[in-house]
DNA sequence: CGCTATGTTGATTACTCTCAAAAGACGTGG
DNA sequence: CCACGTCTTTTGAGAGTAATCAACATAGCG
């Protein structure tokens, strides 16, 4: 874990584009946006949600340093048009939740730049390839039964994505560097913001996660919580 | 909707291999098995899945005529490790759910097949996208409260991505071609096989669904079940 | 120093799961 | 052609869990 993405070319290629600061919250980008663009996240953390006919709030996905995004979007336009698996209405939107660094180049500076070398297209596959691991360890969350094991799930997952960098290797103790609130994680399993404060409660009283003094996750022990979902 | 991968170099690939006719519930292939192979659905339809700790059987992906599979593990094992976000544990099973024809070819050819004609890799990444779109579709499902509402998305998903080809085009009525078991739709989506009974039922006696000789789940409107979704 | 976002806690409601039993569909072999 | 076993679907009743509604506490921010 916490291996880098091997995709310098298109670090470079988005570090000669345009940079901003954000705050936590803004705005960076929506779907319905008519120039396409891609963005690059140099330090900082963004989610995308959609908000569904109910009004619900429905995280996609989550974006961490050395992150792309968005990439099936970009990838479909320069691809062509594909299976009609994505049966997305209305806008996608993508907002920071933390104080970040973000570059951006248009959609089609980024073709003309992977036409010219094809190396640029591997890293941009690997880039895909892990957005879609990502895709599918979230639908592992969907089968369990209980909001305490979905929970627990998802913070494995969040632990291997987004741990923070002062752990020590091989350590049981993992502090999770992205700061979501109980109602991000809520929006990414589908659950109320309540029962995450419920099983949050229950998981801190058992001593398996605690809080640091800048409000990360902590895991005790890693192994302990991932022996919990397989019992 | 209906369109066909543009993917012809790869099936060309696969048709220079070995090709076997399989029946219906026939185990393709594992994710233990140590000589790593790659398949192309000929015709028919395949489910994949594993099996999570509690016993229950989670269902990953479905693959219909044109599908190439395994694909993240055989992108992953060329491309390189990953971000970590791939939370799987235990064998992941490939079956099919219908008599099909499969090809199947070793990874390595293909690795071999594609580094000589880059115009593989981008066929190899529209597949690998399609995919992403497809896990994306899924997580949708579990934003929906209600096991009614879930269901709906999964049909109307299911419509999209597997049509009847006799179909006429425009038509409100569709056939959805894949034949899945009412376990299997409970094991997409998480929800007992008795439920998806249940709500089904509901379904046919509103006159949003009906079967067809075939046991093919027949959606009577497409847009009055989608209306259903969106209010 | 208020305002808004976030987190906590309790009571009630409503839904799905589980367990159970049985009926229907289908293919196989006698 | 019928008997049989297996798989699938149907239906009912009871138990348990999460959603909702509501009220309040706390924190962060301008």
């Amino acid at each position: 874990m916490s291996e880098n993405y091997t995709t310098q070319l298109l670090a470079d290629f988005f570090r000669k584009g345009r940079s901003r600061q954000y705050n936590d919250g803004d705005l960076v980008y929506e779907s319905s946006n008519p120039n396409p663009s891609v963005f690059y996240l140099e330090s900082g953390y963004a989610k995308s949600y959609m908000i569904t006919d109910e009004g619900n709030i429905n995280v996609m996905s989550l974006y961490g340093p050395n992150y792309i995004f968005p990439l099936i979007p970009t990838f479909r336009s320069q691809l062509g048009r594909g299976s009609g698996g994505y049966h997305a209405r209305g806008t996608i939107y993508y907002e920071t939740i933390s104080p970040s660094v973000i570059y951006s180049r248009s959609a089609k500076d980024l073709f003309t730049f992977s036409d010219r070398n094809h190396d640029v297209y591997k890293e941009l596959s690997i880039s895909l390839l892990n957005n879609s691991e990502i895709y599918l360890s979230r639908i592992g969350a969907m089968h369990y039964k209980l909001a305490r094991d979905k929970l627990i799930y998802q913070l494995l997952l969040l632990a291997n994505l987004f741990p923070s960098q002062t752990a020590q290797a091989k350590s049981p103790k993992v502090v999770i560097d992205i700061p979501l609130t109980h109602q991000d994680i809520g929006d990414i399993l589908g659950l109320a913001r309540e029962t995450i404060s419920r099983e949050m409660e229950k998981l801190k009283k058992s001593g398996l996660i605690s809080s640091d003094d800048s409000h990360h996750i902590v895991i005790t022990d890693i192994n302990e919580l991932s022996d919990l979902l397989t019992n």
